[in-house]
DNA sequence: TTGTAAGCGTTATCAC
DNA sequence: GTGATAACGCTTACAA
């Protein structure tokens, strides 16, 4: 491989003048820039990207922890989270967790040894707390309200759409209303959204029976339609996790050759708009460009973001 | 910032034994370690991961260059080259190009300048042979199959089930058949493929008016089937270009209320599935995984990947 | 078992 | 304008 110290030694020049040509910094006399640039390109170098970011103490990448990489929801945040670093000129890395803490401690890790600029958390296994202490570390921005944990923040502001989804199927007329959330009520600031949506608007707890968790996939849609289907009363509406999920759901619905319940979507996806579904937008591709903002900036900010129920023309 | 050398002198040893209790190689006394571990601990040192790379030489990143991160046919790719890539532990960078030459050659520069161990395209807009002429600097895959051009290569055998698509319409009498495509003929390998699986099928070339290229998103869908509807003889049947893309084309016949056309999608997406489309499922997860591998075992080879027309159940 | 010192390939500060 | 030289922070022969 050939180095800048070849340059100078072929060129004549010190590894000084030859840095300056290569980075058209400060002032090389014209004669010299030609002289340098000849050589430079006669041994078709390149200046080592790594020895720059290691002397330059930057790497202008910024890591995305996905728990999936395959569900809407992390797709629309990273395509948002992309355009924002192209142009700010960093590059994303994707980093896949699948819920797993020590995975998850891993890039907090790999975050102290600067192999990042910031860490972005479109969601995560560790309590926000933990994630907050590696904050002196470098930035972090998490893609949920973390409601009194001052560490910066963009989300979608979720309650209010879910209390609209919930109005629409009081007024319809609906009375057994399941709900479909990833993970459990403990864990998902998500699933605590939706599940106090309804109880503001019924009055009650959702049953328990009727909240499905660990529901991310179209299969799991399908799984979580034949566990309604067992019960003794038949389900109005579910509020869906996706609106692919309630592909998944119809699925078993068809099976078994029952109507299916009224359903409401999530992330307005073509599937959606297929099956004519009421959906909720959060807008993750904003939540992604503003996490990325707040990650590059340094700035300890909680950026809501609006959702927006998006009912089909009849 | 405290580094290894702060270790070595604090702890009173040197500098490569601090190092190889960091990196817990080759023998160091209990005794040693502990106390340079109490040290370690005591200032909070993380060794720098950008200092390592460029010491090992290597980065462990792996370029993926996409035109876009919304299509499904980028995010399912995507998707196979994560899973293979963190078993290996690689980590993935993604690099937008919006098929821009110039970004093509920036991302082609970085490879030149080892800021990634290898470079994967998922799609192109440089010619294949500018492409491989950078080999020489770093692995390149490309996503498609490259004929003559001997560059390794992870692809949907997408033909003989394009094949079998118009099959599927020629039983069904269909005879103006539209074709969606995302890139021009002359530039798209993929766009190549179902011109001549149409002109197998049918004996002829389609009808320029009848293949609408520019197509990628479900609003293209949409545009696409305006300039449908506005032909003198109404199309039979469109092999679009992607389940979601169907639906934004459903979204041009429904405003115009006129009957749709038989369609076939591509992708497997939930849409497709909520529209009860046929299908065809290039399995671009595998296509990723096995792109990755060719990227990090150097090996020169092309991969096909069986495609797969998927019928709904009636 | 531990230490010395030479890399790895840049950039940046100062002198000249 | 150009050049020495010291960082940047780590790994790794080779020596002891």
């Amino acid at each position: 491989m050939t180095t800048i110290r070849d340059i100078a030694r072929l060129s004549g020049y010190s590894v000084s003048t030859v840095s300056r040509v290569i980075n058209q910094r400060n002032y090389v006399s014209p004669a010299t820039r030609m002289a340098i640039q000849k050589v430079v390109d006669q041994l078709d170098y390149a200046p080592n990207a790594v020895a720059r970011d290691l002397s330059r103490g930057r790497t202008f990448n910024v890591g995305v922890v996905l728990p999936h990489s395959d569900h809407p929801y992390f797709t629309q945040l990273v395509h948002g989270i992309m355009r924002a670093a192209f142009k700010a000129n960093y590059r994303v890395v994707l980093l896949p967790s699948k819920y797993e803490v020590n995975l998850e401690r891993g890039y907090l890790a790999d975050l102290r040894q600067h192999a990042y600029d910031a860490l972005i958390f479109t969601s995560h296994g560790l309590p926000l707390t933990e994630l907050n202490d590696y904050r002196r570390y470098g930035t972090i921005v998490v893609c949920e309200n973390p409601h009194d944990c001052p560490i910066p923040a963009a989300y979608a502001a979720r309650q209010t759409t879910y209390v609209e989804a919930f109005e629409l199927l009081k007024q319809r007329g609906d009375r057994r209303v399941a709900i479909l959330a990833s993970r459990s009520l403990a864990k998902s600031a998500t699933t605590q959204a939706m599940v106090a949506a309804y109880q503001q608007v019924f009055g009650t707890k959702p049953a328990a029976a009727l909240v499905c968790t660990g529901v991310t996939t179209p299969a799991d849609g399908e799984r979580a339609g034949q566990t309604l289907l067992k019960q003794s009363q038949p389900v109005d509406a579910v509020l869906t996790n996706g609106d692919d999920i309630a592909v998944g759901l119809l699925r078993a619905y068809r099976a078994a050759k029952v109507s299916a319940p009224f359903l409401i979507g999530q992330e307005h996806q073509p599937s959606g708009e297929a099956l004519r579904l009421p959906t909720i937008d959060h807008h993750f591709e904003t939540v992604g460009a503003r996490a990325f903002q707040l990650a590059v900036s340094g700035e300890v900010a909680q950026i809501p973001v609006d959702s927006q129920l998006v009912v089909p023309e009849t």
